[in-house]
DNA sequence: ACGGCTGGCTAAAGCGCTTGAGTTCGGTGG
DNA sequence: CCACCGAACTCAAGCGCTTTAGCCAGCCGT
């Protein structure tokens, strides 16, 4: 025998209970002015008495905003595979998001278009107040998108070259330097002493990925370096393997590979240990994001670590001055951060 | 100059424009009878002509639901680093929803406590028709606390020795059988002559955590093996790496190791390489979840895989299930399989 | 003593949708 | 020819909250 389950209680209850009409109910709680304090001591006494919570539904009908903001990830299943980038990001975003007691609205879906269904969706139903859009890219249909339905946004990471992020005036854009961090690791390989460096990246289509791969040419230049590349992969530790397979076996293989995250770097690791290549002696290795595959490795790998959660935490920091109602901002995030650990040394003649 | 952003066509305006009332709107696209099939029609054209959808506050209010599933990740924010495990599940959770284009509230929390606020909150706010569990544990509040505010809820994972999951009329339950999968890893190690082992468990209120450590020694009886344990951690790299160390330092260390997860056995793969210890011919690694982790380490580790997208989709069908007013259930998931690679071996003499 | 304020409250409309209770109208059976 | 019926609609209430307009008592100044 299934018990009734506790009947919510309404503000019509509340305004029964406290013998008042249910505005004065509606003006006690909110702060509002137009009820005496004692009143409104009464009324917020009956209400957490009676255990009372806003109906979002009901609020979000008389024009109060969903009160909930939406995030979605288009990644092929086989992609979000470990990448703690996401979990961690989303643990500093709700942080922030808890504080306004908004709810988060998260979609994982397969490709782009998807991702912009998914946005008209929840325009449509008027489920989200706001949106974070992460992995930017060349040619983003997304912020023309959303700057049409008006739906405030804050787009999570560096923008494509070219793009100063103008043009669309609902929406924020939380940057990190991709550039400067790669030159950050380009100086490093190359004090030294490495002069072939490969730079293993992920999906080419990504703004981050373009804007690394620019940094990366326009440094090697500056030092003269002519053996430096990029070669773009799908994130995956197979393609990752595959890549470095192909790269090591080449004629003149690098003495340096930098990866675009820590799963191919992990994958190119033991690559290299698989063809008997010391690391960091025969090949240095440099991972783009920290994680425990990069601690746990063997040896450790030398990594451009980022608080992601604090990342995270900003975007939606963002995000709330967005909604409430201030301008569109560009907002550059903290320099990452390298930190050598054994997978880099000096190149061998 | 900021555009105006489109105003969201409601039924009024449908019903406008086709010449009925707002009622036969309704009808017409809710697929209800009342309205001929000609009006139907027109009715249809009009309302993705003007692009309409149904306000979800508005639904909502009118008695039809949140349309909206909950979930929320109890973890600190330390332990939530790479575990595949959500990302997988949530992905194969959405891929369900979507069909019937239910939302996601998804929630990050510090701590089991904050998961139950969450919980009535989002029931007092009517936000969700349904939530789904995650890591039941040993005296778990949380299902008692569902079925108090009659919140239908599916609870992944095996429950706690000695809780048949009956009692808990609104709640379903859809478990993997991490006794026979400890079994089949205790099967598979004892084939191979191992007979000292140990068991590098996950958190120690985790129900799942307990059936393994239960089934673990149940095994080792069975098979009158005597040196054998289980030791708890917090499933973070730092502790898996540690206890391993302590184990490998006693006096008569393990020829094999279980680990209850992938960062934990890398972790544990680390720490023997450090120590210059084979793997797999001075000691032999299992890992309990397969991730890319397991597959690009070195040697590759025999991992106990599951399919967890699958798992998260069944888990939303039996949700789904229970929201069309379908009895609870307890249902059995898929037996996991070990899928051996490098890391384990016949055990040294 | 009277008009005008102001503080404290109530009444009522409205948000977009569902739904049960009418209303109309073209048949049908008697 | 009329009562009756069902199909196709319309009306209006209601979900829980916000908000604008309005009401009334009491206090001010003159």
């Amino acid at each position: 025998m299934r018990r009734t389950p506790a009947r919510r209680p309404t503000i019509k209850d509340i305004a029964l209970r406290s013998g008042v009409s249910e505005s004065a109910v509606s003006f006690a709680l909110n702060g509002r002015p137009g009820v005496s304090e004692a009143t409104r001591d009464r009324v917020r006494r009956v209400a957490d008495q009676l255990g009372w919570r806003p109906s979002a539904a009901a609020r979000a009908l008389s024009g109060e905003g969903a009160a909930t903001v939406g995030l979605v990830l288009a990644r092929p299943a086989s992609t979000l595979g470990v990448e703690s980038f996401f979990l961690q990001l989303v643990s500093g975003i709700q942080e922030v998001l808890a504080r306004r007691r908004l709810g988060l609205l998260f979609q994982v879906v397969e490709d782009l278009s998807a991702e912009c269904d998914a946005y008209r969706r929840w325009w449509g139903e008027r489920r989200v107040d706001g949106v974070l859009v992460v992995d930017p890219r060349a040619d983003d249909p997304r912020p023309p998108l959303l700057d049409e339905l008006g739906l405030p946004a804050v787009v999570i990471g560096s923008l494509p070259p070219g793009d100063d992020g103008t043009g669309h005036p609902g929406i924020s854009n939380l940057w990190a330097d991709d550039a400067r961090a790669m030159a950050s690791i380009v100086s490093h390989l190359h004090g030294l002493g490495h002069r072939r460096i490969v730079h293993i990246a992920g999906l080419p289509d990504l703004a981050h990925t373009r804007r690394r791969i620019q940094s990366l040419r326009t440094e090697a230049e500056r030092r003269g370096l002519t053996d430096v590349r990029s070669i773009t992969t799908d994130y995956s530790d197979t393609e990752g393997a595959e890549v470095t397979r192909r790269v090591l076996a080449s004629d003149a293989p690098p003495t340096a590979i930098v990866y675009d995250n820590d799963v191919l770097a992990v994958a190119g690791l033991a690559v290299a240990a698989g063809r008997g290549i010391p690391v960091p002696d025969g090949l240095s290795i440099v991972a783009w994001d920290d994680s425990v595959l990069c601690r746990t490795a063997h040896p450790s790998l030398t990594a451009l670590v980022r608080d992601t959660a604090a990342f995270g935490r900003r975007a939606a920091e963002e995000l709330l001055a967005l909604l409430d109602g201030g301008p569109a901002l560009r907002v550059e995030d903290e320099l990452p951060h390298l930190e050598q650990r054994g997978s880099t040394a000096a190149a061998s003649p």
